[in-house]
DNA sequence: ATGAAAGCGCTAACAT
DNA sequence: ATGTTAGCGCTTTCAT
């Protein structure tokens, strides 16, 4: 049995495609369909269960009701669990989640865009690596509904779900000055991603401010081509430096930096510390024990959504900007 | 600048829609569209950025170029890192991926296919709980093309990409036994997943080629609703029975676990072993030591996409079933 | 070498 | 109370 689109169920039952559509669109009482006719619509539609072609409903209305969610890598824990919270409040509201992973590359970045904009998403939630702001700017031009997270760029305005990265990361690092430590290297990621340059810079800060010198050899970046490698060959020669504490500015390096550490400098563990922009799971077991800074998810996730809808459904010209607060997560 | 369709292009130009159409889509050579039509066509769609609208496309092509990806929770690590292999091998082929997440409820299973297929979608990948096949086998009857992974039912005929359970636990929980343990308790959530069953299998398994005797009451279930208060409750009378190591049936449960003994029974972690179905990175580092099963994550996700590939092109009968071996991780 | 027109499945303004 | 019709943006057969 092929399946049913709404002229067969119109033809099948001798009406018209428009009564079928009203009835099924529970406009039956509005558009004075009668009860009886009503019911049987209902009726044959269930017997036969007639499903809805949502692409043509979609073309129809100029709404997909779907929201693209483009992330670096949806597999990292921080993306994938406010993807599983947003996946769940925009269910709530008849939205589907489609994803895209960029590799913090602008070139895939794009691409994606493109496409998600081409099939028409009704908005798009956003970390994007901000590296060339051409096709970002030209959505924004034509008020696409768009909200960003996680990162930021100071030459765009638009709607942004972000924590306070400088504060924050000055206070863990603080910590571990507190608890004694005099010479605190740094591992990150690209920091031509503002959020983490804001994060290098609470770092600098917490140093200045508690008078030590900022040792720009102890700034190490690592190369998000080849992660793994990278945090290797830069955290070896960190360790080289014999740094007492380690600071690293998001939750992917720390990972793997915490890896490299059990395997090729496990009895250095104990007189370390280390600090990390980012809270996962792991840090609760893991060795050696991390101070990190959690940034509060199921927060971010709420008015992700939040503003999201706002956007969609006004045409207000105004961006917001909200700046939420993580917790400190101490583990020294 | 409102976006120009095909029908502003062509008046603009002063051609037809179908000429322009078809220079669009590669075939102005083999539609005698002339050369210097066609260069115009490219250069004026290339100046005003011309983007096709994918839906219109999807309702006149009848398909949609998405592929569903239906799991119990996509912020589990597990169908994370799955979805995100995949993401990459699918885009590779010009296909997007649709999230939804299932929470073992077929009730949200069933809604979240219906969704999917009204929208279109070429092919699902699903996890399924397969609590209740009726929307299953209804699709399976439309030959709509689906691959399953993970979960498996045996009253259901589908293709299928598993691992060996049922072996790889009784494995892995021999490791334990030879290494002294002689109470082994086993903590798994829901058991009316087949998988999970073949899983404590391998359990009994194992203690019973080992003469040890299976003690029902060492085998304890979660709930799913709440896991990490049942996972407490659980453990802790599992701990009351002494047991001196205990096996887990997935890294979802395992890593609650790990969190609880953490808390709670720090003092008991050096005279214990423990034993996971699924491996994560927190094993790495985690305290207590994990041996665990690690499923081929990157050869799933390969099969995933072949498969269904094959079943999205072929209109081939034959269910295919594809059972890959896991790694044994000791950490003993 | 190019165009007219039908049609994918749906909605909704406008009849009747 | 129900039907006619146009149209969303695209592809494709059949004309010319």
């Amino acid at each position: 049995m092929k399946k049913k689109s709404i002229k067969d169920i119109a033809q099948d039952l001798g009406f018209s495609k428009t009564t079928v559509s009203f009835v099924l669109n529970n406009k039956g009482d509005e558009k004075n369909i009668s009860k009886k006719t009503q019911e049987k619509i209902l009726a044959y539609v269930h017997e036969v269960n007639y499903q809805p072609n949502q692409i043509a409903k979609s073309l129809k209305k100029g709404t997909t009701n779907t929201i693209g969610y483009l992330v670096p890598d949806i597999s990292n824990p921080f993306y994938a669990k406010i993807g599983r919270l947003i996946e769940d409040l925009l269910a709530a509201k008849g939205y589907h989640l489609i994803i895209g992973s960029t590799d913090e590359k602008q070139e895939k970045e794009d691409s994606l865009l493109n496409m998600f904009v081409n099939r028409q998403v009704d908005g798009l939630i956003v970390a994007s690596c901000f590296e060339n702001l051409g096709m970002l700017k030209t959505l924004a031009a034509q008020r696409f509904p768009m909200v960003f997270f996680d990162r930021e760029s100071p030459d765009f305005n638009g709607n942004y779900i972000l924590v306070e990265n400088k504060d924050s990361m000055k206070l863990a690092v603080e910590k571990v000055i507190l608890k004694g430590a005099k010479k605190i290297g740094l591992l990150s990621i690209t920091p031509n991603v503002y959020s983490l340059k804001l994060r290098i810079d609470g770092y600098k800060q917490a140093l200045i401010e508690n008078s030590i010198e900022v040792d720009e050899d102890l700034i190490r970046i690592v190369e998000t081509d080849d992660l793994k490698e990278s945090t290797k060959t830069q955290l070896t020669s960190l360790m080289e430096q014999k740094v007492d504490a380690i600071a690293f500015t998001n939750n992917q390096i720390t990972a793997n930096a915490i890896w490299v550490m059990n395997t090729a400098f496990k009895a250095d563990l104990n007189r370390m510390d280390f600090v990390s922009f980012d809270n996962i799971d792991l840090f609760d077991y893991s060795m050696p024990r991390v101070t990190s800074v959690a940034q509060p998810i199921p927060e971010i996730a709420h008015y992700l959504v939040d503003i999201l809808e706002q956007v969609m459904q006004s045409d207000e010209e105004e961006c917001k900007r909200i700046e939420l607060k993580p917790k400190l997560i101490e583990r020294l």
